[in-house]
DNA sequence: CACCAGGCAAGTA
DNA sequence: TACTTGCATGGT
């Protein structure tokens, strides 16, 4: 089956450029961010990392020895400060359990058991396991979030209804299982979801991508 | 003022 | 299995 999406992305990238994700220092933070932003605007997720930073505590150690009450105030730009404080405490827990705080151990593990891994972390769901994995640990899996099945459904390549698990096959197997491109399409998707609901994009030979519902 | 933002888990039927 | 609800801040 000849899917369009390669020739999708050519299009976006030709026009945007690349996006360098994710934007953060180290692969810790990435995966800090991945679950400080569930459902949350990335702009306040950067105060809460910015808290965090202010005070040398974006370190897999610093934070796991943070106090819970301290952790929820820290991050509380960041929304559900409890719930994120509770779901950050245990995946680090569980980053010393299964790999003794080592995440070169976890990086030599397969993709297919770390993701299960990680989504038996409770707080931990597809995208944010998946987001993980491509953008902190490098592996070639498809992010897929809100802005993807929003563009997707536009261009009638998904239906209102389909699954996570669907919409990132859609991917997966019509495009070649490469790290830096799956990388660089999620970003492209999200850059255009936002292009259009801020300013408005002129015509710019993207015509199938150009009008996104809200 | 209402609505939204790079979700997820727990509860209900 | 398939909904519904709670969690919470800051920007538009």
């Amino acid at each position: 089956m000849k899917t369009v999406l390669p020739g999708i992305y050519r299009r976006l990238h030709g026009y945007f450029g690349p996006q360098h994700w994710w934007p953060a220092e180290t692969p810790f933070e990435v995966m800090v961010g991945a679950i400080l932003t569930q459902n949350t605007s990335w702009q306040n997720v950067e105060k809460a990392i910015s808290n965090l930073k202010k005070k040398k505590l974006l370190s897999l150690r610093a934070l796991h020895a943070l106090p819970l009450a301290k952790l929820a105030q820290l991050i509380r730009p960041a929304g559900y400060y409890n719930v994120k404080a509770a779901r950050l405490r245990a995946f680090t827990d569980f980053l010393f359990s299964a790999y003794k705080g080592s995440l070169s151990r976890m990086r030599c593990r397969k993709t297919a058991i770390l993701r299960r891994e990680l989504l038996s972390v409770k707080g931990i769901g597809e995208e944010t396991a998946d987001s993980i994995l491509l953008y902190a640990l490098e592996k070639p899996v498809f992010v897929v979030d809100a802005y993807t099945k929003r563009v997707l459904l536009r261009h009638g390549l998904i239906r209102k209804d389909a699954g996570y698990a669907e919409t990132q096959a859609l991917f997966m197997s019509g495009l070649k299982k490469n790290t830096r491109l799956f990388n660089e399409y999620h970003a492209l998707l999200v850059r255009l979801a936002k292009e259009f609901c801020r300013k408005r994009l002129p015509r710019c030979g993207l015509c199938p991508l150009r009008d996104i519902p809200r």
